[in-house]
This record gives structure tokens, C-alpha cells and sequence, in this order.
DNA sequence: ATATTTTTTTAGATTAATCTAAAAATTGCT
DNA sequence: AGCAATTTTTAGATTAATCTAAAAAAATAT
């Protein structure tokens, strides 16, 4: 079993992997862990021996599919604890990172089914990140226009529906790509245009025309 | 701030001093922390340093105020917990109590705060304990009869109404006490008698005029 | 009341996670 | 290619929590 600190570095590495692709550097799991180079080379060298991650010397890590694993079980608590937070106990999607930092350590597969279960099966977190099924897999949901979204739904732009280069040189411009997370402020029926929300936290207006081709998932 | 493991100790140690009265030995420490009286030792001098406890070479320990406090704290949280497991996933209240004891270590006053709040601020866990308030009092709701109790309630033995000795040795032949925890299973609406549950989880029936009598708290 | 037993403390090691400083390997620049 | 800069690793310490073994204090029993 992992301890406390082998969870936070394995789910730091897997992150940065995400981020990178290419292997990842010692310096920046120190970064990101705000810690030394000298102790990051020290628990890579545990994980490595426990099967973890593959490493070798200089060439920086990546998760290996136990790795991959572990790592996504323990994503999936703390985006759970994360929906629990803000649906359960009314706090602000910008106040539990933190709590669920601590929350995502708890060890129980029982109470992770529970939690689950209790939220309704959620696949996205507050924050529009998905959440991994109990294999560790992340199963995004079917795929709809944002125009047929409700209001108060966060999404997750996953596609385009027209892909011509104009309408992807808009999106470009108006700050929306793949992986971009939105909530949907506000629809106007009359003309079906909407307000959203950017990760910036910006507001800005989508024309039905953008709105019907903007493909997300909740 | 205290470690995992001090939190663990303060409330070892203020378990042991509810249950002696007396000063708390090393070795009753060691046995309920399932550790070695060498190791009691040296966390009783930190914990005694930072000023959760009393403690002089060789006559055990009693937690000061400010254990007090903060022991009660981690009861609560545990505490809450529960109720939140077995109340909101549907945990059997005898499969919560190691979960638990992770959950008790979490750091956030507001999340407590917010938790109370979501569980509807119950005043006993599901073992039929009582859960300290904010300030680390434990207020003990007003005392009813057992037979104004709905059913399925947890309730507390508190007191009797006729403490004549016929009841009190009914009492005692029926294995029931101040301090004794019950459920309410059934009531029977026509005669006012109730099938109640011991924390033996022995089921026994209760005659009306025996639940008019008994003094118990939610 | 003194000798034996039990309890508690101390001394010295061990393990996990961290650090600083120095050495080694890699990268990158001209 | 060769030297400088950067990155990574190693070596050696430190802190927290634990342990074993031995010493010291307290309790107990005849």
C-alpha cells in the first residue's frame, strides 16, 4: 500500500505526463510538489522499485500501467470528494481543492463505491474535470451541441460538430479549444444565443450558430 | 498543529482518562494504540511540551484544558462521520468505525462546520454516542420519556422518572443503565409497548409504564 | 522491610521523508 | 567538438515515529 506521500508524487508525476507527454523531468515534479530535486530522486527511486513508474537515471519517469492505475483511483476520490463538497455542502467550486487534497488519501474502495453512488454517478468534477469509473477509466459521456445544454451545467467542450476552418479560427479567437471547461450562464429562448463561462472566468455571448456546433460533454 | 499520530495519542489518552478517572498509565496507552510503552513514553514528553497533558515521571498523564479541547475535537469530527456513513451511504453502523478514524484527522473547521450542518446537527452518532458541539461542549438534548421516542430513533439512557428500587432492579435484570444506548424498533400503538434494540443487539419488549419511566436523550 | 515483580524511562537503532552540499551526467552554445 | 550551464544523482544529516534492550523507579508480596 502506498503511503501518504508515494500518492501525492505518483498522482503528480501522472499529471505532469498528461501535461507533457515526453518523460517526466525531476525538476518538475520538485516544482510542482514544491520540494527538492534531491527528494523527488529519492521517492522515484521507490516507485520505480515498487513498479510504479519506469525510470531510469537522467532520463526522467512515466507511469507504468500499475502506475496509471493507482493514480486514477486516487483522482477519482478526490474529484468525488470534490462533487460532495459543492453539491453536498454548499461550498464554492474555488474552495475545496484543499479539502479534497486530504480527502483523496482516505483508504476504503467500499466508501469510494458509497460516495459514488450517493452523488448520483457524476462524470465531471465542479471544476468540469471527469471523473474516472471504478476501472480507473474515463468514460465522457455522449456527446451534445452546447445549445442543448441547461443553464447552470458545467461542460466540457470534447468536439465540433462542423469543422470547417473559419469556425475553428473563431473558437481560436474567442479563447474555446478541446478540453476547454464552460458553464453555461445563461440562454436566451428568443434567439437562442447564451452567456457562458470561461476557465478565466470570463463571461462571454455564442451566437446559436456557434452554439449548434460546439460539441461537450457533461 | 498536531501530527496524525499525536491526534491519535490525545485521544487515546483522553478515552482512558473518561474511563479510569484516575491518572493514565504508559501501558494502558501502549495497549489500546496496539504500540510499545517505549514509544508512549517519548510522545507523552512531546505532547506534555507542547501542553496537551500532565504529566510527571511516573505517575501517567491527564489531559490539561487545552487537550481537552482539541480531543474533543477529533471526537466530533469522528463522530460526524459516522453519522454521515451510515446516515447518507448506508453504512451498518459497525462498518464505519476504521473509516472514520481516517476521516477524523481531516483539517478544516468549516468543513465541520458545513458537515454538522448537512447531517442536521445531530446530538449522537450512530453507536449512540454523544457528539460534542463547536466548542467542544456536549450538550445533551432535554430528557423524554423513552415512550415519546419515535421509532426507529438512537437514544441515550439519561435517567428514570421513578427511581423507586422495584424499577431500578427491573432495570438492572433487563441490563439496562444510565448510559445505556437503545433503538427504538417498533412501538405498538393499542398498549404503548415497544420492542427496543441493546447494544448486545438483543431485542427485548418494554411495557408502557417501563418506557413512561425510563428518562432517555436523543 | 526487603526482595521480587512490574512499570516506566532512557539509550541507542531503524525507517520514511525530507534537506544541503557536492559530484556526476546531460544539454546546449559557439 | 569542446566548454559552460543546467539537471540529476549521491552522500551525509535531520526530524518524526517507531523499536529493542537495559536501567531505574514504583508496586507487591511474603
Amino acid at each position: 500500500m502506498l503511503s501518504h506521500a508515494e500518492e501525492n508524487y505518483l498522482k503528480a508525476i501522472y499529471h505532469l505526463s498528461q501535461a507533457d507527454k515526453s518523460d517526466v523531468s525531476t525538476n518538475a515534479i520538485a516544482e510542482v510538489l514544491q520540494t527538492k530535486p534531491a527528494s523527488v530522486s529519492d521517492m522515484i527511486k521507490k516507485l520505480s522499485d515498487k513498479g510504479f513508474i519506469h525510470y531510469q537515471k537522467y532520463k526522467g519517469v512515466n507511469v507504468s500501467q500499475k502506475g496509471r492505475k493507482e493514480a486514477l483511483q486516487i483522482i477519482r476520490k478526490h474529484r468525488l470528494w470534490e462533487v460532495f463538497l459543492v453539491d453536498k455542502l454548499q461550498f464554492k467550486w474555488d474552495e475545496v481543492h484543499e479539502i479534497a487534497e486530504q480527502l483523496e488519501h482516505i483508504k476504503s474502495s467500499i466508501l469510494t463505491q458509497k460516495l459514488d453512488k450517493f452523488l448520483g454517478y457524476p462524470r465531471i468534477d465542479p471544476h468540469g474535470d471527469p471523473i474516472p469509473d471504478e476501472r480507473g477509466e474515463i468514460v465522457l459521456g455522449k456527446k451534445s451541441p452546447l445549445s442543448e445544454i441547461f443553464e447552470g451545467k458545467k461542460v466540457l467542450v470534447t468536439g465540433v460538430d462542423d469543422s470547417d476552418s473559419e469556425f475553428l479560427t473563431h473558437l481560436d479567437k474567442i479563447n474555446i479549444a478541446l478540453g476547454t471547461k464552460i458553464v453555461v450562464k445563461e440562454k436566451n429562448s428568443f434567439d437562442g444565443s447564451m452567456q457562458i463561462e470561461l476557465p478565466s472566468q470570463k463571461l462571454i455571448f455564442i451566437s446559436k450558430q456557434v452554439a449548434d456546433n460546439l460539441l461537450v460533454t457533461e
